[in-house]
DNA sequence: GGTGGATGTTAACGCCGTGCACATGGCGCG
DNA sequence: CGCGCCATGTGCACGGCGTTAACATCCACC
């Protein structure tokens, strides 16, 4: 007997859910979450709109789904960045120079971030979307936990954390300091992505990245 | 004769246009731009849906237009905060110490624009909502001027000028400070009104705005 | 080997934005 | 003064959306 998987000719599906979700991950990477449409989803499946509501409870599940997976595929981007620019903990640059190794760390998170964000604006705004949460009807609140898994506010607390003990950041500073960066890169991916700061391309772009990340180093270890 | 405004009985609106708009700006105030819905606008003020297509290309001109409105609500808030600030240029404060003035005017413009995101998420949201621009056919640009006529964009551009003037910030770190200055503000207001730092509230939230903006001029006025 | 529940289908409802043909009525021109 | 024109508003229709309800199909278990 084959896997469950694959098997695409009867009558039924197999493996609807997934199939659906890889769908809509497709709309939201090419036209972010206002793409998401529950009908063009279950059309590139090949099935009828109304299969969907046995795997999701509606659209705003279904966008669910792809924003979770947006919020992975952004913490792994951020990751890599870490991997890529050498100052990983443990590496021999960490332990030449700790300080700066942390430093760096902190920007390639940042880094990180932003890469993601202008590779993928579309995928990048459904991981940050407003959704409707499924209210539950007796306790008034969200019945699904409020999520935003987010992996990645792990990673900027441990590199933050880096910051204070290898004495670069005031421990003064550090409350809060989560928001302040994370505030910082994630207001210049909007206002790239959305329009405001658009003509931001290529080198200008680049730049403005850095800018702000120095900015940001800067202004969490400013000593007075 | 009457002036042409404010007659409402006939046939003709006599100016269906700022009525709709203003319909409008109170969906949109409410629900954000996504609840700016023209069959909704056009039935509060009492007119066929069809009607808002004498002055409106569309639903996304209408949308335009309630984003253009934001935009200058917005800077109303920026500098009435910087008056509220007493810090204003030519006070006593300013005269006494400009370069504190100049930092405290700096902080005011942030404060203000957080204010107003926080006061007014929905409007907040739809001043700096994407928007389809109408293409024209042959030049492949955008027909109306990309606007964003960020008024604000100046008085951010001002205080940062004299954060140099009065020596507080280094010249060398000037270029490129809005987009560093606007990056944190902005992140923080869409973080807490879109979700991801919704449990920000009340005192928290207050401390967190005033985290942000010491980080803020912290970096851009570092020495080093 | 039948039967029931999971999983699919079709039909229909009420929204939305939008185009088309028609109605109305104020204003300017003969 | 009257009349026709054009700006402005109306009704109707279309297609797309999310969603519900009733029906069909097939697999798995007794």
């Amino acid at each position: 007997m084959e896997t469950i998987k694959g098997r695409k000719d009867g009558y039924h599906h197999g493996d609807l859910r997934n199939a659906l979700v890889g769908a809509a991950i497709d709309l939201a990477t090419a036209g972010g979450p206002e793409a998401v449409v529950l009908r063009e989803a279950a059309r590139r499946v090949g099935v009828s709109p109304t299969a969907a509501y046995r795997h999701f409870a509606g659209q705003g599940d279904l966008l669910f789904a792809v924003k979770s997976h947006g919020q992975d595929a952004l913490a792994v981007a951020m990751r890599a960045e870490i991997a890529a620019s050498g100052a990983a903990a443990g590496s021999a640059r960490a332990e030449a120079d700790p300080g700066a190794a942390a430093v760096e760390r902190t920007k390639a998170v940042g880094r990180g971030y932003l890469r993601f964000a202008f590779a993928e604006p579309g995928m990048f705004r459904t991981a940050f979307c407003r959704i409707a949460m499924p209210m539950d009807a007796e306790t008034g609140q969200p019945t699904r936990d409020d999520n935003d898994n987010f992996s990645s506010f792990d990673m900027l607390s441990t590199v933050l954390d880096d910051l204070v003990a290898t004495g670069r950041m005031s421990p003064r500073r550090r409350p809060g300091a989560e928001v302040a960066a994370w505030s910082g890169v994630h207001g210049l991916a909007i206002l790239v992505i959305d329009g405001p700061l658009a003509m931001l391309r290529g080198e200008a772009l680049a730049a403005s990245v850095e800018n702000v990340l120095e900015t940001l180093v800067q202004g969490l270890c400013a000593q007075d």
